[in-house]
DNA sequence: CGACTTTGACCTGCGC
DNA sequence: GCGCAGGTCAAAGTCG
């Protein structure tokens, strides 16, 4: 689940959309997307949240066989999506509490602080710890948004 | 010209 | 069997 304006979010992977539908439950289209990368069939839906538009969700399904074919980006927001992935063996549904938005500027926040304010490690650490992150993250350091 | 997006049609599973 | 909803295909269009 992530906080943004746009619906393709720049993850450090290249997709293909292949189709776009309705869904029932939301005002909005949901997008289908594929990695281009040949070989890897990874797929990923995207859709905006019916509670939140400014909030997109992105459901993960498969797993990456190959590096990241794009240089990570200087803001989280792809380490953020593509670190769920890592990190289930198989499909993977990358859904937070309802109520608990997290977003980009919390992993960034969070990262920084565990780091002591250094980016030494930043954003590689983002890309292997985020799906802890959720697990370790106690919720006050996870924004609420009401 | 190649890579990518758009979009309606088609396929499949499921409940009635 | 029928209709609905979700997911995919593929031809045409767009862009650099």
């Amino acid at each position: 689940m992530t906080k943004s304006e746009v619906d393709h979010l720049e993850d450090g992977y290249r997709w293909r959309k292949y189709g776009q539908k309705a869904v029932k439950n939301s005002p909005f289209p949901r997008g289908y997307y594929r990695c281009t990368t040949a070989s890897c069939n990874v797929k990923k839906r995207v859709e905006r949240s019916y509670h939140d538009p400014s909030t997109v969700v992105t459901t993960y399904e498969g797993q990456h066989t190959h590096p990241s074919p794009v240089p990570a980006r200087p803001y989280p927001a792809a380490a953020l999506a593509s670190g769920s992935a890592f990190f289930s063996g198989g499909t993977t549904t990358f859904s937070p509490p309802a109520q608990t938005v997290l977003t980009p500027l919390s992993y960034y926040n969070y990262a920084t602080a565990v780091n002591g304010g250094s980016m030494e490690h930043y954003p590689y650490t983002l890309l292997t710890d985020i799906g802890l992150l959720q697990d370790i993250l106690p919720s006050s350091i996870v924004r609420k948004e009401e």
